[in-house]
DNA sequence: CTCTGATTCAAACGATCGTTTGAACTATGC
DNA sequence: GCATAGTTCAAACGATCGTTTGAATCAGAG
């Protein structure tokens, strides 16, 4: 089969720039773990929807677990470096505070549900279902890519909130990161009963309110 | 093989009352669907676990499926049991505070962990991992067990908190159940970079901590 | 045009999966 | 002791899994 197959294995009316095999693996890999989960997501059903021969797998990637960790790494680099960048920029004017850093950790994971258009919540879905795997050997590929910047921003939090304990900063800090991912991975949807949530719009400013009013108020001295 | 055998599938000292094969699998199959999660557990690994033959899974409960409803609903009627009581106590003297619903609806999750040893946490770990499974059909099994008292809560919630939104409520709401999921299931540990959290004894009373400051002062009006 | 490396292919492998089956065993009632 | 229902067993089935293999195709350099 020759490379020239056009994106999504539809034909459409413009020719988009055509993907590589190993692209298109990354693409639906992507979209198949955040749906599924490791376990519960083939090769085969990877290699089908990515027009691809399932031996495409191993040739490019190794393993099936090694085409996972291919795909974390590439779709946590950008919200990692926008993380660096925003923690840079505020610490070199001085002690952030504690909303300005939940802001500027939780927004670059948000904006991938609601600024990046179906790409967006697809890589979203996958980080935040990787993050809180059942299978440590898995979650490890998250942290493996997320620790550094992850610490830099809990140490921070620390200095923003001198008042609390510092272990109590680091409960607050997990349960922000627990749910986070739950948020990207669109799992807290819909309400008991059916009820509507918020409007998806305002999600990212909902969730950083409810973090900060519990960091500064709900944390033990 | 006889009936006969001691708990856990070991001798041991003491001859405790003899579990049935059925119960046997239940035990274990909560215990593996709480460690790998559904499609990460193999019928073959409940049932060496739980010393049955296989096939006794498909004459006790008919299918893996079954196996799996059959023990949500018993790890959840305790749960829900404790918590419906604690509700009809608390509205029967006046109208709840968004403190007191959040404390009993959470204790009862955290009890397990905290109050019940091995077992408690080991049921925890179960309902948590199940509540929050990638699979819409698996936690439909979770929702049709809790979605009555959840709903329940999320009304004398919103009658606690007449100044939020109903719909920031539910938001808020949706964010509980989340944590205390994940706290159930002990995903929450380590901090990043193996910093060591609060007392576990305390988790309750930090996390309702945690959500009351969230729930009073975070939710938009 | 030829050669070489990159890439894709169909087919197969051994392993494991969930489910089914007929036989054997156990417990209970008469 | 016998009959029956309940329960467990070993074995097998068809399906699917991830990985491997040798062949074929493609792209690019000389």
């Amino acid at each position: 089969m020759p490379a020239r197959v056009v994106a999504g294995g539809k034909e459409n009316s413009v020719e988009t720039p055509v993907e590589s095999t190993r692209e298109r693996l990354l693409n639906v890999a992507e979209q198949r773990f955040g749906e599924g989960g490791y376990e519960g997501t083939s090769l085969r059903a990877i290699t089908v929807a990515a027009a691809a021969n399932i031996a495409a797998v191993n040739y490019h990637f190794g393993s099936k677990e090694a085409l996972l960790r291919a795909a974390v790494a590439r779709a946590m680099a950008p919200v990692n470096t926008e993380r660096r960048r925003r923690l840079d920029q505020l610490e070199a004017a001085g002690t952030p505070s504690a909303e300005q850093l939940i802001r500027a950790f939780v927004e670059p994971g948000l904006d991938l549900v609601l600024r990046r258009g179906e790409r967006g919540a697809v890589v979203a879905r996958f980080i935040g279902r990787i993050a809180f795997d059942p299978s440590q050997r898995i979650r490890e590929l998250y942290v493996a890519e997320s620790d550094p910047i992850e610490a830099r921003y809990l140490a921070a939090l620390r200095l923003a909130l001198p008042h609390s304990a510092p272990e109590a900063v680091a409960f607050g800090y997990v349960n922000m990161l627990g749910l986070l991912a739950l948020h990207q991975s669109q799992a807290l949807t819909p309400a008991p009963g059916g009820v509507e949530l918020e409007d998806p719009g305002k999600l990212a400013e909902n969730l950083i309110a409810f973090l900060v009013a519990a960091f500064d108020r709900g944390l033990r001295a």
